[in-house]
DNA sequence: CAACTCATGTAACCAGTTACATGATTCA
DNA sequence: TGAATCATGTAACTGGTTACATGAGTTG
């Protein structure tokens, strides 16, 4: 039910189309919750027979621009302050490990380094968005900032691990 | 596709039920690949129909035990070398962090500390089950041992991440 | 013999992906 | 005027969750 709230949320600050909607999604919320153009395009209908947002003008091509209700400011709100996230559990990445015995030594450690160089890229990526972007003091700026540095710490982690694993790797084989 | 991989790579070891292979899932797995019954069930029956197993007892109370066939090896193989991990995106606590600022910087920084706890807590448990267990210098103590340290490292940096990102909120609010 | 565990299966539903389909407007 | 972009929608499918249904064997 993630995608209702991310629509509520893009929609918090300014009205919107499926077609805006959807841009944020490709480039901003890409890396935190990607969403399809027929998602979009479905959850909008169902928000606004829900009463959390309403179509609020009409534009060329059938363009329709959604503005969020009282009710629906309620919802995000209700969801942002009282609804426990759920942790992500499902990592293919991590899965793999638990059968990396079924491989010779050398081939469980090319994967895990791999997984380090992928951690590697990943940082690297993020550190020139960083660079890229002129921060400054607006609630954008800070939360944005937040949701980078998350990024930032969990793809050293990541790479950090995978290296420091694949030493591990063999030393008893 | 991954639930094919996990069930394979379960078999790769021993031959089991998939009530057996549940009680896995329930446990050992629950933190990197939960699966429910309906699903282990179902996609028992679809690997074997593929060729990737082979039901090769049968027990009391109809129980099926399942084995790995050479082609189910092939596959498992294939996955761990050939295919690519696709990273994890979706987080709906991440999500959250770009709509904190339609709450007040308290109910922000609230939402922050409680992550943080959640994060400590993990890590408090990941850390009581490394000292539960008698590690050795086999296969599954490497492996297990890697996996879990992935769980403890990732769970420190969000705490981490948590409470300086608290520090942040409010700061030029 | 009652309660518990073992054991499998199916149906309905929800979220998400891919592909198909259509058409209006803008701009070089 | 042709290509690109804007703009919405629907259908088929996949993976996963919840709930329902059934029954055999084990143990106190």
């Amino acid at each position: 039910m993630s995608l209702r709230h991310a629509l509520l949320g893009l929609l918090s600050s300014r009205s919107a189309s499926g077609y805006d909607l959807l841009k944020t999604f490709e480039t901003s919320l890409a890396n935190v919750w990607p969403a399809t153009q027929s998602q979009v395009y479905g959850e909008l209908g169902k928000l606004s027979a829900d009463g959390l947002l309403d179509v609020t003008a009409e534009g060329p091509r059938g363009r329709k621009e959604y503005s969020i209700t009282a009710a629906g400011r309620d919802e995000l709100r209700h969801w942002l302050v009282e609804v426990e996230p759920e942790r992500v559990r499902r990592s293919t990445m991590l899965l793999r490990v638990f059968f990396l015995d079924t491989l010779a030594p050398d081939e469980a450690q090319a994967y895990l380094a791999a997984q380090a160089e992928a951690a590697a890229q990943t940082n690297a990526g993020l550190r020139a968005v960083e660079t890229g972007i002129a921060w400054d003091d607006s609630p954008l700026s800070t939360y944005g900032r937040i949701a980078l540095e998350y990024g930032l710490r969990l793809s050293q982690v990541q790479r950090d691990w995978a290296e420091w694993a694949a030493t591990q790797v063999g030393r008893a084989d």
